[in-house]
DNA sequence: GTGTCTGCAAACTTTTTGCAAGTCC
DNA sequence: GGACTTGCAAAAAGTTTGCAGACAC
């Protein structure tokens, strides 16, 4: 894992920007818990485990540069949290995006990768010609267990 | 437009709601507006201009008892502001839906009308087995208007 | 050494809540 | 009349900002 933290690094520095250890402890808890689409205050509180001194306007600043560093992305899940999550797409190339299942029972949140929305960027860019450059896609509905408690009713 | 409010009239009534002029002033706001993506504060504004005595209170009750019964639906478009929009669906029937592309230069927000989910909803259902019932789709590009700023340079 | 960053506290913004008075049916 | 609503003000929740001291390089 030293890897991605000099990419990091590399991309703090390239930017003016300091390497600290709040920092390094903020990345440290977004990458233990990839596709967690984590809240602020569950940041603060992961971080403050490693690093007890931390203040939570620290943690609101460092959120804020890793967003626009693209290391992160913001996420709405429409459960009245803002979240935020690794961005992975940043690590696998572009055209690589991951979207997430909803249950609208319990509310758990799945993630499932696909490309298919081509054929309609496609169709959108000819008809209203709209440059697509990306998409966000949420699907609701009942997750596997969910669906099993309810047939077992 | 009478028959849109008896309706709304009949949906408080039967959930054991009240019809008040506020709630009715809030609507119409809403109907006279449509894809229009109205933030709590617009709508604050736009229906003191008709009923100056409303409390800021009594729309953010009011919005939520039209999300409640589906006559509104709430809407993210990441500019940092919590939007909402009357649920066009609702009046055509299921499977209607209708998307959002958003310009990442102007910030302007096109909608468009699409069921070509239903192929991805179909694969979904069938390897993770999540019972899909609903979706929202964004997409971010450029829009014409942009587009053409940009060639014209 | 200098410019950036941090923690703290205060300020701000947005949304929710308690309550007495008012409205709907 | 009784239950539901409203407006107001206060409170709560979430986020940002100013500043003095600390840290990175």
């Amino acid at each position: 894992m030293p890897d991605k933290q000099d990419v990091f690094k590399q991309l703090l520095k390239s930017n003016g920007l300091k390497v600290t250890n709040q920092r390094i402890a903020i990345l440290e808890v977004m990458e233990k818990r990839p596709e967690e689409h984590l809240t602020v205050e569950e940041i603060y509180d992961y971080v403050k485990e490693k690093y007890s001194d931390i203040g939570l306007a620290t943690v609101y600043r460092t959120i804020q540069v890793l967003s626009d560093l693209n290391v992160i992305d913001k996420l709405n899940l429409d459960d009245g949290y803002v979240r935020y999550e690794l961005n992975i797409a940043s690590e696998e190339g572009e055209g690589h995006h991951h979207h997430h299942l909803i249950c609208l029972k319990c509310g758990s949140v799945l993630t499932f990768r696909d490309d298919l929305l081509e054929t309609l960027e496609e169709r959108i860019q000819k008809s209203l010609n709209f440059q697509v450059t990306d998409h966000e896609v949420k699907l609701y509905g009942y997750c596997e267990e969910c669906r099993k408690m309810v047939e077992n009713e």
